[in-house]
DNA sequence: TGGTCAGTTTGGTCATACCAAACCTGTTGA
DNA sequence: TCAACAGGTTTGGTATGACCAAACTGACCA
């Protein structure tokens, strides 16, 4: 044996006589659909193992070779699939390792749309545009917290304006501290995917919120707002808090815009006609 | 010639003597980068393109063989390049055709999570997830036409109204004109993400909300409430026009939710098609 | 018990090959 | 003149087989 290692052909017999059970080599064979590639006809059945739970979370994917085998497809369409699970943020691949069960949830249902969004952040209307619906998300966040706020939530709003207070002055422990008091607003209603779109704001907005200007000054100009936020809701009055909130993110943005003209390269997108999107 | 036809191993010289200049051969060579799979290198290569406007929106790609040729890889690496981008939205792919350049926008960004989300919304709690944040964004869009609805958008809401009101008892031309109404509130904050995220639910949610029980009766129900929709957005009256809107929707999820339980299954795993339509 | 090292496994990549559908193009028939 | 047709060519979809380097394993040694 050892003879110039190659890929295994061998165990093509289709069913022999059966030695002994594989343990996880059920031999669910894919057949080849019209008008389908063979690797999205793999993607389904492996995306329905994973739903069904035959491949837990956590888990690592048996090897491409083992997959090939089971499907009765070749080692391309089993890699196209991976490729296509992974994209969907389903599995989660390194090269070099094993792919990754993940089971998906909003979160990363969200993440697998970084690398897209980045592109669409390009400009300052694409980055208005998202940051618009921020205010606009944000200030429904406000209004339900007025009105819905139970006191563990007003407790762990005022637990992270202390925070956001004490930090005053250290821009980067205000920048999480700012992040994270507004990030409790995204939880107060209990639905796991305002935290993952907050994640996801921060995220995208990140480049340009860090080029924003920082300082004691306008620290404790933001501390305010969120004091203002942070007392509307107490004080159950929804309107004061949306009004807050969009004056303090409406100042914010003049900020962040601020970063936009005087640095016109913006990266490698910044380039002569890239206007006009969507449609 | 004609001997079996095979790929063209030729043009493998590196450059010969130079009988003519290939009109897009540039031949941007890709040079490999350890820990980085090749097909993402080409991946963000051919995006730089697109970036640049070297490939414009709407253009076919060029062939495989050609790219192969121009970032001297092997067509492995360029499909996968080609199927990484086409899952970022970036490309547009059917099989058998050549990829089509598409200029991302926030619509194709949200349409890339369809594959993503069919998995979230197998089981209840997903579904309700998804759903409250609609009724929650709604609330927030019917609060926001309230205030800044513009002769205009009053005017295209009593049309969809009109629209809605004759079509009861029209079961398919219902549920569209349905879909019409809410989506003029998505339209009129004027920012091109919210009917983005309009298209996203329906598409999402549209296998639950097909097996809704329909009716004349039902019909009559659902535009009611539209009908106060409107009349509160007319008075200017946020509260009240929440008040309906968040009730016409909660009464829609009850509807909704009797689908569960009955067929625990739900979706994807029943039956192996019989899903995927709807545009 | 803990670390080392060789052999094996496995993902990443390439080169070829073949098929079927899409695409082109020259020819034919109305 | 031009639409319909037939043939060959291009091109995407898949399958094989191979080889490499990094990751993994397990026997072996300190």
């Amino acid at each position: 044996m050892l003879a110039k290692q190659s890929d295994d052909p061998a165990t093509s017999a289709p069913a022999a006589s059966a030695d002994e059970d594989p343990p996880v080599g059920r031999r669910v064979l894919v057949e080849p659909v019209p008008g389908i590639r063979l690797g999205d006809t793999v993607a389904d059945a492996l995306g329905r193992m994973i739903e069904t739970g035959e491949l837990v979370h956590g888990e690592r994917l048996p090897s491409e070779r083992d997959l090939m085998r089971q499907f009765g497809v070749s080692r391309v369409a089993v890699r196209e699939a991976i490729a296509a699970l992974a994209s969907r943020g389903i599995l989660l691949t390194r090269p070099g390792h094993r792919p990754i069960v993940q089971k998906p949830d909003f979160g990363v249902a969200l993440g697998t749309l970084g690398g897209l969004v980045r592109h669409l952040v390009a400009d300052e209307a694409g980055v208005w545009n998202l940051f618009e619906t921020r205010i606009f998300l944000e200030a429904a966040l406000v209004r339900h917290a007025a009105v819905h706020a139970r006191p563990a939530n007003i407790a762990e709003l005022e637990r992270g304006l202390a925070a956001n207070r004490e930090a005053i002055g250290d821009s980067p422990r205000f920048y999480a501290t700012d992040v994270a008091f507004h990030g409790i607003l995204y939880r107060i209603p209990g639905n796991p995917i305002y935290p993952a779109v907050h994640r996801a704001y921060v995220d995208w907005l990140s480049e340009h919120w860090a080029r924003m200007p920082r300082g004691t000054l306008i620290d404790r100009m933001n501390y305010k707002s969120h004091e203002g936020i942070f007392e509307a809701i107490v004080r159950r009055d929804a309107d004061a808090g949306e009004r807050v909130l969009r004056t303090h993110l409406l100042t914010a943005w003049e900020f962040v815009r601020t970063t936009f003209g005087s640095d016109p390269a913006g990266g490698l997108l910044a380039e002569p006609e890239n206007v006009t999107d969507h449609g």
